[in-house]
RNA sequence: GCGCCUGUAGCUCAGCUGGAUAGAGCAACGGACUUCUAAUCCGUAGGUCGCACGUUCGAAUCGUGCCAGGCGCGCCA
């Protein structure tokens, strides 16, 4: 609809030259608005403003010069009026919302996708957590942001990869490998001073008596270096097979899980340093060897190779990320926490100086949560190693509730996760009140079968039947869907796909509470049924895409 | 000290890349179930968009400076 006013726009424009009603060729990009109020239309634009200066004329004469020229051949508008400083207002003719209900027939469950991805290849890569300890409620946000966002780009024809990277190397694997040996040996009557850089949780505890069931007192016999890496190994495995579990029970799907340790193995890592350093890019100073990321816009140069010759954690992101480049993304997308803000200037700057353009990379930044009870702070503390994990908090509001809430904030706000309002089935808690629309029209689609109406599927006829006021409002709603999957595709946010799916919702509720649409009139009946059914498709749609169930009862 | 994010109704948040009279839910108050699911609906009330300048036809939105909260500033990850 939007693109068929910007023609007519267009159109007008031109032929308003060529009758010298205006002094310039050069048009703006036409923007086209909804109105937030009735009285100025379904859609409006502000050209006549935008374009004053250049056409050197009054924005209101503008306006009356383009309106004299609109042609409206189907009749698809009711009016055009010019208003305020100069913008141009459209009334839609209220049938000419109808033919939406049979794209969404006929589209079904690609009703609202576009090509806009045309086939290219892009990465998500979101959690990501250490394997060294649970998965918490921050992970449970990015995880279905980063889902989401890898569902809504897949819909609109991006060819998608979702990528776990797993820091399985380095200091902290050999911290938790430690952590356990310590407590291992604990169980073995061993007065140990358990360290408090090492990690604290129950899970640490856990996982050496496994290991005593499994190996006996065999690690006491070995050296401790030898132990601990087995104790990290060991753990780290564990606790990747307990994250992937919850991944699972959260609905969340790897392509493909990553290994930082196999950069090292395959000697990535190293090859990449050492063509960064035939190209002066990486150059050594004090014993170590840096980056020169500052020549990009970060604030300083970086190390990469410690003078202990010790890569750093950057050296390998600068491989990995490297790597997902090598494999042929033409866009790739990480999701962070937004404690690590900081690092986002120099991996973008390994990485344009690696020869990729500046927006090839996005980092999605998640802002932290607060997890409340009753409006209450629970208490998250690392330290004590007592916090509530992601798979608490699944099992006690459910993966709906909890998807569906990290998805009603843009990723960028703080966000207040209250376990009481999750667990709330009213109005308080918006997944079930989108829900409740898929389960309510399910059935009223159920009772009309039993009434005897056989199919219910789009006929020109419903056009000359849809014509109450909420009808129409139900339509435009209806129609802008692919707009909203759009921009959420284009801006990375899914929160759009949220708000829109409960301004649907509210609209269907509204509808229902005040129109029967199992009627004495078979007609209306069907014509209603066809609207509804529609409804029904894009909740369903845009249910899946932030990942949450439509159920057919509640 | 520097950098990033946030600041909108009592609370939790939207606000479509600068538009017209600022939006929803919750909480408060008053109503609606012999009718397709009341996990719902209808109505009332609620605002100095943190503050101050600036940019222009026009600012919650852009710029600068303050104020408040969060996070980050290692040859850690």
């Amino acid at each position: 609809m939007k693109q068929k006013l910007i023609d007519i726009i267009l159109f007008a424009a031109n032929r308003a030259y060529e009758k010298e009603k205006l002094q310039s060729k050069e048009f703006p990009f036409v923007e086209i608005e909804e109105p937030k109020v009735a009285t100025f239309g379904d859609f409006s634009t502000n050209i006549a403003l935008v374009m004053a200066s250049v056409q050197k004329m009054p924005p209101r004469k503008i306006a009356e010069a383009i309106k004299e020229e609109i042609e409206d051949a189907d009749g698809t508008l009711d009016k055009v009026e010019i208003a305020g400083p100069g913008f141009i207002n459209f009334f839609v003719n209220p049938k000419a919302w109808l033919p939406v209900l049979r794209r969404i027939h006929e589209d079904d469950d690609r009703f609202g996708s576009s090509d806009i991805g045309n086939g290219r290849k892009v990465q998500v890569e979101f959690v990501s957590a250490n394997p060294t300890g649970p998965l918490h409620v921050g992970h449970g946000r990015g995880a279905a942001v980063g889902d989401s966002v890898a569902n809504i780009l897949s819909f609109c024809s991006y060819d998608v990869q979702r990528e776990y990277y797993i820091n399985d190397s380095g200091r902290q694997i050999r911290t938790l490998g430690n952590s356990v040996y310590l407590r291992y040996l604990e169980l073995f009557g061993e007065k140990i001073e358990f360290p408090g850089d090492c990690y604290q949780g129950d899970y640490i505890r856990e996982t050496a008596l496994k290991i005593k069931e499994d190996k006996g007192g065999l690690l006491l016999d070995e050296s401790e270096n030898e132990a601990v890496m087995f104790c990290a190994r060991f753990a780290a495995a564990l606790i990747l097979e307990g994250i992937k579990e919850d991944l699972d029970l959260f609905g969340v799907k790897f392509d493909r899980w990553f290994s930082e340790q196999s950069l090292f193995d395959s000697g990535k890592v190293e090859s990449v340093i050492n063509n960064l350093k035939d190209a002066d890019i990486i150059y050594e100073k004090d014993g170590a060897f840096w980056f020169r990321t500052s020549e990009y816009g970060d604030e300083k140069d970086r190390v990469v190779v410690r003078n202990n010759g010790l890569t750093t954690y950057f050296a390998s992101d600068i491989a990995y990320h490297s790597d997902k480049f090598d494999r042929g993304f033409e866009r790739v997308i990480d999701v962070w926490g937004a404690d690590h803000h900081g690092y986002i200037e120099r991996l973008s700057a390994s990485i344009e100086a690696s020869g990729r353009k500046k927006n090839q990379f996005h980092v999605i930044l998640i802002q932290l949560v607060n997890l409340l009870r009753g409006g209450a702070p629970v208490a998250m503390s690392t330290r004590s190693g007592e916090f509530v994990t992601l798979q608490d908090v699944i099992k006690e509001v459910g993966t709906d509730a909890a998807r569906f809430i990290f998805l009603t904030r843009h990723y960028e706000s703080h966000l207040d996760f209250d376990l009481e309002i999750a667990k709330k089935k009213s109005n308080d808690n918006p997944v079930y009140y989108v829900q409740y629309v898929h389960a309510r029209i399910s059935s009223i689609i159920r009772k009309g079968l039993e009434d005897g109406i056989d199919e219910v599927s789009w006929d020109e006829k419903i056009i000359s039947v849809l014509t109450e006021p909420e009808e129409i409002q139900i339509l435009k709603i209806l129609a802008s869907y692919p707009d909203v999957v759009r921009s959420s595709a284009e801006l990375l946010e899914p929160h759009r796909i949220t708000y829109f799916l409960m301004n649907l919702a509210a609209a269907f509720h509204s509808y229902y509470n005040k129109h029967r649409v199992l009627s004495d009139d078979p007609a209306v009946t069907k014509g209603r049924l066809c609207l509804v059914l529609a409804i029904k498709k894009v909740i369903r749609n845009g249910l899946k895409l932030l990942g949450v169930s439509a159920p057919e009862k509640m």
